[in-house]
DNA sequence: AGTGAAAGATCCTTCTT
DNA sequence: AAGAAGGATCTTTCACT
């Protein structure tokens, strides 16, 4: 899918998005022109879907993580989905197929935090809480190699 | 915890990290020195941990996402860690609270994939797939606003 | 696909206020 | 925090392989 150039680069932007062409060119022994056009083709593809920054969930006081499966009542699937939607503190929310509905990932400041916004989707689903108590993979891309 | 202004560069950032320092400056209404030192002390704190490129996994051929429970057999918590960690179809994995241990997000190309993937870890833990249908919300950064 | 050089644009930082 | 300016750095274009 990409060859060794491509990956490279990709490594190189996943870790550092600032790093320039000359860098990147030098990096996997091409010239600028050449890394530039990769580049190009790279968000073209969707390969690259863009340039962001990392923010840190603690470092806003964010101190807890849950994962919360969310299982809505008869009938509430929408205004479940909607309200999971309009919660800022839910980082990642993914629909699945199986007895639970949703799986989501919620940013809280306190376990009373926690508490408060579980209570509001109380009466429309059943939720089945996790504290998360440490990350053993953090967010991260998906295999560049086709392995 | 961020003030207006900050809140406002990360959140352009979020959107496009090449946006430059004169572009946030004007779009904050400060000058290009200012922005800098704030830039400069949000990585300095940690809020904006990195610079990096969102890549797509479905244009690198993974069709397919599932999140997985796993649940260690007994003895088995850091060979399944171990395992965990090393397969780069692993793209997240917290360890939780609760009855399983594990809740891991998981890159495939085929159900195949899935398959074998999930055989190697069967014998050393319970696990629990659900194939994700849809991401009504895929990631994103906890609320900047201390609402 | 890629190279190399060159031009032009853009940017970041420093300094003074 | 502003504003101006200097100097570095980058990106893109173009002709050619």
């Amino acid at each position: 899918m990409l060859d060794e150039t491509d990956r490279e680069i990709v490594e190189i932007l996943l870790r550092d998005s600032r790093t320039s062409l000359k860098e990147l060119a030098q990096a996997v022994g091409l010239s600028s022109p050449s890394v530039s056009e990769r580049l190009r083709r790279l968000e073209e593809r969707g390969v690259i879907r863009g340039f962001t920054v990392e923010v840190d969930a603690k470092a806003l006081g964010f101190a807890i993580q849950a994962i919360v499966r969310i299982k809505p009542l008869p009938g509430k699937l929408h205004v479940v989905q909607k309200l999971i939607e309009e919660t800022p503190q839910f980082g990642e929310c993914d629909k699945v197929t199986g007895d639970d509905c949703f799986v989501a990932r919620l940013y809280v400041r306190s376990i009373e935090e926690l508490d408060g916004l579980l209570d509001r989707i109380a009466d429309k689903a059943e939720t089945s809480t996790a504290i998360v108590k440490s990350q053993p993979i953090p967010r991260r891309a998906p295999p560049l190699q086709s392995s």
